[in-house]
This record gives structure tokens, C-alpha cells and sequence, in this order.
DNA sequence: CGGAATTTCGCGCAAAACATGCGCGCATCA
DNA sequence: TGATGCGCGCATGTTTTGCGCGAAATTCCG
């Protein structure tokens, strides 16, 4: 189980995965070499999955995010896992999600432009034999990026 | 501008942050000192915001991730800014995004079940002066999680 | 109910691993 | 031929981590 000092080292953690020990120790009024026990801790039992770098998406030319809404046509299971695979297969899709409700899928996508969106809708998810619908809606603003997981 | 060992070095950090200079250096056929070098670049350059730690919502009890789509009733300004104060406020929803279409919000949100979900829609959201409509899909199952974005 | 044993949680130290600043060599190009 | 960019290895300072130890809490048994 987590107690107090876990869930403030899980909600640093997620803020900035590069701080010290020592850092870490400060904060919880902690040993360096305590916080970093309690550090191996949560990654031993599956709290901490991994660490990954945040990248800045508008400095690596991508400057449109959406999210694309998928509903196909007929349900069976092989034009399913074909779509899957195609999901996999595009980079510019970041995440999907198979979802409750009228839409099947739900991804989020990076594009350089307009332009490249609407060939990746156009050219790659529409001419999918299983794909019966696509909607698209284009991220103006985000107003909260990754908060801390509530714990 | 990104040669291809900076683009293989972001695909690597968003992968996993932890990676020494030393293991970068294999990979990249780099000496650990300017697979260092090069991090550091990326870094100061802004391409790499910041680093952060992926937790696993499972193992925290949050068992269901949803998005929820939300439209406002009145447009007016102050409306749109006090929902924007709510949502940075409430711990579930982690990331927030404006939107073209119907929809004038969408929220990514973690709940640890469905009535709880369901407390945070007719409690928190629909309560709200500025919201005239919710609509929440649930995530059955994420196919494919943060992958690295396209370079 | 009381006391001893065991477990839990903390500390600091020392060794190993890691990052980083510095000086140097090599290739490219004007 | 000189300047510049890009790479290397080495040395130093920092960070992590394994280990031994002690205090507090908890359990177990008489």
C-alpha cells in the first residue's frame, strides 16, 4: 500500500523524473539514500511504470494535434485487428483507443499541418476496407497537459 | 536542424528517459560523452521539455479512463475562464484540450470506477453555469500508448 | 497483561557507476 | 593552408546503491 510520502514521490516523479535523490530527499524530509529505497520500491512493485522524455511537438515541425474518432462498418474481428495494424504501422498516431459509444476508436494524432491531416485521414484511414466513418476534431488550445495521476 | 542520430536519440528518450550516455552511445555508435553532448544539445534547444515518470493507473485503482467531451452554453468569455479554473482544479482530469467543433472542451479523465465517473459528471461538470452539454465515452482498451512522436 | 523476539523503517558510509568539462586529433571546406 | 565542426578519451565531481547498524513498532507467547 501507499502512504503519504509515496503518493508526493509519485507526484514529483511525474513532474520531473530526473531528481536526485538527495532532491527527492529534501522534499520528503528524507535520507538520500531512503528516497532512493522508496524509489526502487515503487518501481519493483509496478507503480512506476518507466520513464519517458517529454518532447516539445510544436519544436519538432508538428503543429497540429486532433483527435480522429473511427467508427467501421462491418464489426467482424479480422477487419478489426487489420485496423489495429494499421494503427501501429502510422506514426503520426501517438495513442488509440477502442471506446464505449457509436465511435470504435478514438486517436490522437500529430501532424506537421492541415494538409497532412487530411491526407492521413483521406488517403490512409478512409480507403481502410473496414473503416465506415472518420471525425475529426482539431486541438485549438491545451488548457491542462499531464497532471499528475490522482492517488 | 535534426540529423538522424538526433531523431533515433528522442525516439530512445521517449522510450525510456533512464538510458546513460554510456547505453545511448551503443545504440547511436557514439562515445558516452557525445551521446551526453548530444542530450544536452536537445535539451538547451528545447526540442526535449522535461522528463517525467509513467505511472500505472491500474495499480493505483483507477480503473477507468474516459474522455469527456463538454459543450458550453454561453459563450461569454468569463464562463469559458471559470470552466478553465474548474478543470485545472479537479485531480482527475490530467490533460484538456479546446476544440473545433460541436464540442467546446474535451478532458482526458482517470476515475477508479464508474460511479465515481459518474459523481464527477453530475456533480462537478453538468453542475457548472457554463456547461449546457456533457458527453463521455469510455476507454475499453488503449491499443496503442505514447508512442514516440514522428521526426 | 507483560515482555521478548521479529519485523519495519530509518540512518550514514563506502564503493561503483555515471555525467560532464577539458584538451586533443581528424576531416571537410573555403 | 587555416578555420570550423565533430568526434574521441581522460579526469573529476556527483549520484546511486549495497551494506551494516540502531530505534521504534508490532506480534507472539507465556
Amino acid at each position: 500500500m501507499l502512504d503519504d510520502t509515496d503518493k508526493k514521490l509519485l507526484a514529483a516523479l511525474q513532474k520531473n523524473a530526473h531528481l536526485t535523490s538527495h532532491q527527492l530527499g529534501e522534499m520528503l524530509n528524507l535520507s538520500p539514500s531512503q528516497a532512493g529505497r522508496r524509489r526502487q520500491r515503487l518501481e519493483a512493485e509496478g507503480y512506476i511504470q518507466g520513464y519517458s522524455a517529454r518532447l516539445d511537438p510544436d519544436r519538432l515541425g508538428l503543429h497540429v494535434q486532433g483527435f480522429v474518432q473511427v467508427q467501421l462498418g462491418t464489426h467482424g474481428p479480422d477487419h478489426a485487428r487489420s485496423f489495429a495494424r494499421l494503427v501501429q504501422t502510422r506514426p503520426e498516431i501517438t495513442s488509440a483507443w477502442t471506446m464505449t459509444g457509436e465511435a470504435d476508436y478514438l486517436l490522437r494524432v500529430y501532424c506537421a499541418d492541415l494538409p497532412a491531416l487530411n491526407r492521413l485521414i483521406h488517403e490512409v484511414l478512409l480507403p481502410h476496407p473496414a473503416v465506415a466513418r472518420v471525425h475529426s476534431q482539431i486541438v485549438m488550445d491545451q488548457i491542462k497537459r499531464d497532471a499528475p495521476l490522482p492517488t
